[in-house]
DNA sequence: CAATATACCTAAGATTTTTAGGTAATGCTA
DNA sequence: TAGCATTACCTAAAAATCTTAGGTATATTG
C-alpha cells in the first residue's frame, strides 16, 4: 500500500462503521476483518489502533467489556448510544470529503 | 468544515493537480483556487501550504520562478517533468483510496 | 488613514500515525 | 518437544502533517 498517507484521519470512521455493522469486535479482529474487507489493500497497525480505540472510548463512543476465551483475555468493544450518533457523522463527513476531492481533482471527466 | 481531519495527507495531490491543470500558480493564488473550486468547504491555511511547497520543490516535483507584480514578489510554481509524473501517481493513488473506503464503509449500498 | 486584501514566510504545539519494541497463551510442525 | 507463527493485548519514541498564531510588506478601498 503505497497511499497509507491517504488513510491518516480515517482510521476512527472505519472503527467505528464496523463495530455499526458488527455489534462487537476485539482489537485483534478489527484488523483482521479490514484486512479481509480490502483484499489485503489496507492494514491496520495495533500502534495505531490501540490508541485510536482508547481515544474512542474515552470520548464516549465505545463501550468495553471484557471476555475469557481459551484461557486468553478478550477486550470487547461495541458502540455507545453516543457512538452510534457518531457512526452517522463520520459517515456523512466521509462522504462530503470525497465529493469534495472529486470536485477538486476530476472537474470534467474520470479522476484518473 | 468539521472533516478537516480527513483532508490530511491530501495537500500535495491537491497543488500538484492543480498545477498540472493551470501550468504555473503561486501560493496565494492556489488557496484562492481551491476555496472556489469547492465552494468555500474546503480553505488551505497559508501555515500549511507553504511547507507543503517547499517540500514538493526540494522532492523535485516543482521548479520555482519569481516575478515581480505590481511592486510585490510573487513566486510561480510549476511541475517539473518529475512532477508531471507524480501528479498521475497522486490521482491514482486517491482514487484506490476513495474505492477502498468505499469497500469499507458501504459493502452494498450507498454511503451513508 | 485605517482596515482589508494580497503575498510571502516561520515556529510552537496538536494530532495521528509508523516503527519498534514488550508480554503471554495457543497452535502447528519439523 | 523445541521453535516459530498466530492470537491478543499494550506502550513509547519518532515521523509526518496540520493548526494556530504569529511576522513582514505593499496595494486597495471605504
Amino acid at each position: 500500500m503505497s497511499n497509507k498517507k491517504l488513510y491518516r484521519g480515517s482510521l476512527s470512521t472505519i472503527i467505528l462503521k464496523l463495530l455499526g455493522d458488527n455489534g462487537r469486535m476485539y482489537g485483534y479482529e478489527i484488523t483482521q476483518k479490514v484486512k479481509a474487507l480490502t483484499a489485503g489493500e489496507l492494514q491496520i497497525t495495533e500502534g495505531a489502533l490501540y490508541p485510536a480505540l482508547h481515544k474512542l472510548e474515552a470520548e464516549g463512543h465505545l463501550k468495553v467489556e471484557f471476555e475469557q476465551v481459551n484461557n486468553r483475555m478478550r477486550k470487547y468493544y461495541a458502540l455507545t448510544e453516543d457512538g452510534t450518533k457518531e457512526v452517522a457523522n463520520k459517515l456523512s463527513e466521509m462522504e462530503q470529503f470525497i465529493q469534495t476531492m472529486q470536485q477538486l481533482l476530476n472537474p470534467k471527466t474520470g479522476l484518473a
